[in-house]
DNA sequence: GTCTATATACCGATAGAC
DNA sequence: GTCTATCGGTATATAGAC
């Protein structure tokens, strides 16, 4: 924890940051309201100035944690394996299972996306570049023996990226958009962590495999 | 175009849209300033008012335009072809160039996204329930007749479309965060609307194939 | 139809009592 | 450390002159 007044009541900052998250990921950074988020959190506005400082600065810790959470999640699911076609298995369901835990992290990123990611701080743009290189060396291992075809690194990481954060995010809308749908809707998957893993996993190791 | 006052000047209102697309998937509809699409527009706020009605209309009436634009240009591109794959590869191209030539319509699906779809008015809602029913249509076709596997129509929809509004809208955060990356860049692609269609179709086609 | 000026409301941030 | 009260700035929307 990196705030003025941390030295104690370790737990009431985080009580503000979940709180922070969840406002934040509902609303986005202009939408969200300093006041709701205090209510939220139980406290007076006045004492979340106190604690965290002003809105950007809780905003810029919230990013950083969500990111070093699922940086660190990638890193050992990626190190319990040894061939890339397990260790980009591992790598998916590990940022699958990070949004379902944390539901604020794919919003805040699909937000951040659309801004085009000029408000992000600098330690969060290391961890998002820690993550790439991860998946690029999976990628450049597997297209060096053979066992993926020769594809770009950065389009096929965007790829994997957007697929899981927009299939934990998108069932809300999903359900909505359903009752205009002219489809029969009796055997749907529930989209679980499990199931996006795997519908991830899948359709990605199958379509850049070497054949 | 319904707006109250639309009886003469549709260039007039023509510009207030285009401009207001750019400020809504810019800064979102909470941070979107009337002042500012007004300025875009050259003209007067009162102006805007009196054209167009409230912020509200006038986001509504942004987002019915982009989808149906995408919305007719995947039906054209499906019924030009016959055999699923075909089909299929023709919906994702026909996505990814509405969203090359359209750049605002990524951005403000993805912050409808992010919100859970709440603010969606019925006529948007009609308009991506008929993508999904053709998107549908054509991998069922693909499962009966054998071409593809049996996959989750509802995760395979949600995650092709995630793949290219997420790839047409990243690359600006992706630039910011390449520099952190300890990966070699030379060779990697521009991310134009030829090269994810080509990426999409070639992963999700090779992923839900029958082997 | 087009403008200026303004009403009204809200929000981020802080002052200051306890 | 915790609160109430409030300042200052800014946003949507409209009134009203021309």
């Amino acid at each position: 924890m990196t705030f003025p007044a941390s030295t104690r009541n370790e737990e009431t900052i985080r009580t503000i940051v979940n709180a922070a998250a969840e406002s934040f990921a509902e609303d986005g950074f202009v939408g969200a309201r300093v006041d709701d988020i205090a209510r939220r959190a139980g406290i007076n506005k006045a004492l979340l100035y106190y604690y965290v400082g002003d809105k950007a600065a809780l905003y810029a810790h919230v990013l950083l944690e969500a990111f070093q959470q699922a940086c660190s999640l990638v890193d050992s699911a990626v190190d319990t394996h040894s061939s890339a076609e397990e260790q980009l298995r591992g790598a998916i369901a590990a940022v699958a299972r990070t949004a379902a835990a944390n539901p604020s992290f794919p919003r805040l990123m699909l937000r951040e996306i659309t801004t085009g990611g000029t408000s992000l701080p600098e330690p969060v743009l290391k961890t998002m570049g820690h993550i790439f290189g991860t998946i690029c060396r999976i990628l450049r291992k597997g297209i060096e023996d053979g066992t993926f075809r020769n594809v770009d690194p950065l389009m096929t990481h965007i790829q994997i990226m957007g697929s899981i954060l927009f299939l934990s995010t998108a069932e809300k809308t999903a359900r909505r958009i359903l009752p205009f749908a002219p489809v029969p809707q009796e055997e749907l998957q529930p989209i679980t962590a499990d199931n996006i893993a795997r519908q991830v996993a899948d359709t990605i190791l199958g379509g850049i495999r070497q054949q």
